[in-house]
RNA sequence: CUUCGAGUAGCUCAGUGGAUAGAGCACCGGGUUGCGAACCCGGAGAUCGCUGGUUCGAGUCCAGCCUUGAAGACCA
């Protein structure tokens, strides 16, 4: 519970309340935002259920809990309705206030929640490889909710579980060598290109193959030379990476590097300690943790190899030294994985065992943010044309041309300059809103026209409504008067306050339920109450008080949306 | 076979056990001597996969089935 409640955790407070002194102590108010402008802006849904359990008549206990129920100064009318709905309009005096408070607080009056050390893994790259489009989701999607946990006051520890440790490093290791053995007219500027010929040798040539195995070892066993090699390659690879970050415009960077090779010394450590445990025994010379937990119908346990027969660890080894790191040198107290859902099962697994163990106490939330995976129109996993994975890197390349031209539609006369500049936020917007948008858990149909459409509930429609307004109070100029009084008079007005006071409840889901698309729900209902607005309510041809307060209202507006779209790493534009 | 997702308008998607299931796109019809029309307003369009059950109330919870995707002992 915050220090300063929310709308909805107000009024959840005093109509629970309220149910109390009516003789349903524990009866919770279920308030919610009301399902239709008739029923006010709110409704409470818990009487129903509190006057069943009483075997009471729920319409009199309901006008019981509104007898008793204290709202002065926050709502001006209670209703009961249907079978013992209690149905709350706010004061339009109270929606100013809340409104006024905003404007005039850093972080738009959302109250922050109890501080937490929170560790998010997320985007985590496989280095061997050029960035392509299955990491995209992790990658925002872990960057949004980074940004909103910060935001609300939390530790954000960003973790980059990099895939740069096993065999695959061997082998472009030992081509490297061989490269430049060569001649060394070795182009790592084409990774992919690199990874390919790589390959190529390695299923090829058996000597070379050979080679390849005896580096993994030689890496493994400490081989500075070795060492030294597979770091240069890693960096290269990790520039690609950041050259994607940087035009994403996420957060991380090398200092949230941890990559799985990180964890390579604690791995025997493990093993011994789930062996000393109980835990982990041999099975078929794999040492294994069987657990009851998983059982289905036919009774088996389901096995967590921890250590395979030739003696090497898998990454279910290295996801338990990196679950016991977080705990117990980052004192998380939680820790979010942002991994494709089809890494399910193994995350239940690992999280059981890691409590089993005692890596991870029991106060310490562990949390899969998994989600779909990425279609392509035919309802297959997405690959381009001839078969191959889209590489990240020009996927953002055709997004950002796609809204050169637009742009070029829209605005001509513009400098070609800031064409460019505006194409950049609207393509790469256009693209993270389209993913954010969507229920995580479900699959995503990756479809250009859909994402570049930049109609309807998109980024640029978002983006548009704030320029507009940034074109409002550019032409206000320097009339405008920051602590001028909201007066709520229109209906517009009214509902665009109403909406802007429940922006703290949305930003406050999105980190609860792990879930940003709760955020870009909301951003695109303020955006169209601002737009209801802006047809109703003249602004610069208003004056005197009328002027004054909607200059107000366009200011938290903008605000509103600058904030929002920044927690969703989206940025807005003055003109676009 | 077991487990976990998903199935809502022609398409892409919302929908915290509550009142008449909502948007966008596409389709049809309106709106600019108004601050940016990348906009606004209206219309049409849905047996919420199927069948039962739980209860004052089910798209939402439970069971079974259908379709589909994924995972399920030595890749990650």
């Amino acid at each position: 519970m915050s220090a300063e409640p929310t709308l909805l955790e107000l009024l959840n407070a005093r109509v629970g309340a309220a149910l109390a002194a009516a003789g349903c102590p524990d009866a919770p108010a279920i308030v919610q935002p009301a399902g239709r402008p008739e029923f006010g802006d709110y409704q409470a849904n818990g009487i129903m259920a509190a006057a069943k359990a009483r075997k009471m008549n729920p319409r009199q206990l309901a006008s019981e809990v509104a007898a008793k129920l204290d709202l002065a100064g926050i709502a001006d009318k209670l209703e009961i309705a249907g079978p013992g709905f209690i149905n709350i309009t706010l004061s339009s005096d109270y929606l100013a206030a809340r409104a006024q408070a905003a404007l005039t607080s850093a972080t738009l009056a959302v109250p922050q929640p109890p501080q937490q050390t929170v560790v998010i893994d997320y985007s985590a790259p496989n280095l061997a490889k050029e960035m392509h489009v299955g990491h995209l989701r992790s990658t925002i999607i872990g960057d949004a909710l980074a940004r909103v946990l910060r935001f609300l006051g939390h530790t954000v520890i960003a973790q980059n579980h990099v895939g740069d440790w096993g065999t695959q490093f061997g082998m472009l290791t030992a081509y490297l060598i061989e490269a430049e053995q060569a001649g060394g007219e070795l182009d790592l500027n084409d990774l992919e290109g690199f990874y390919r010929r790589a390959k190529q040798r390695f299923d090829d040539d058996d000597a070379f193959a050979d080679r390849a195995r005896d580096t993994v070892v030689r890496l493994q066993g400490g081989d500075a030379q070795i060492h030294a090699l597979w770091q240069r390659f890693l960096d290269i690879s990790m520039s690609h990476c950041e050259e994607v970050y940087a035009t994403l415009g996420v957060l991380l960077t090398r200092a949230d590097l941890k990559g799985e090779s990180a964890y390579n010394a604690m791995l025997p450590g493990i093993v011994s300690d789930l062996q000393a445990k109980g835990m982990a025994v041999e099975s078929d010379g794999a040492q294994v943790v069987f657990l009851d937990e998983f059982k289905g119908k036919d009774g088996e346990a389901a096995a967590y190899i921890v250590q395979k027969q030739d003696g090497g660890y898998l990454y279910a080894t290295t996801d338990l030294a990196a679950v016991r790191h977080r705990a117990s040198e980052l004192k998380a107290q939680r820790a979010l994985y942002v991994v494709d859902a089809r890494q399910s099962l193994h995350f239940q697994q690992m999280f059981t065992v890691a409590r089993k163990a005692g890596y991870a106490p029991a106060e310490m939330s562990l949390e899969h943010v998994g989600f779909g995976v990425m279609l392509g129109e035919d309802g297959k996993p997405f690959k381009t044309r001839s078969g191959g994975t889209v590489k990240l890197a020009e996927l953002l390349d055709e997004a950002i041309t796609r809204a050169f031209a637009l742009v070029g539609e829209k605005n001509p006369d513009l400098p070609e300059a800031q064409r460019h500049e505006i194409a950049r936020a609207v393509g790469i917007g256009a693209v993270k809103y389209a993913d954010l948008s969507k229920n995580r858990m479900s699959d995503y149909v990756f479809n250009w026209d859909t994402m570049l459409a930049f109609e309807g509930n998109t980024a640029p429609y978002l983006q548009y409504a704030y320029t507009r307004i940034a074109g409002i109070e550019r032409r206000a100029e320097g009339a405008i008067d920051a602590n001028a009084p909201i007066v709520l008079h229109d209906e517009a007005e009214r509902t665009l306050a109403l909406e802007l006071a429940r922006f703290a409840d949305a930003v406050h889901a999105v980190a609860r339920e792990t879930q940003p698309h709760l955020l870009c729900i909301y951003l695109y209902q303020l955006a169209g109450q601002f737009m209801r607005f802006y047809e109703a309510c003249p602004v610069l041809k208003s004056e005197g008080t009328v002027r004054a307060s909607r200059l107000q209202l366009c200011r938290l507006t903008s605000a509103t949306l600058r904030s929002g779209l920044g927690l969703l790493g989206i940025t807005t534009l003055e003109t676009m």
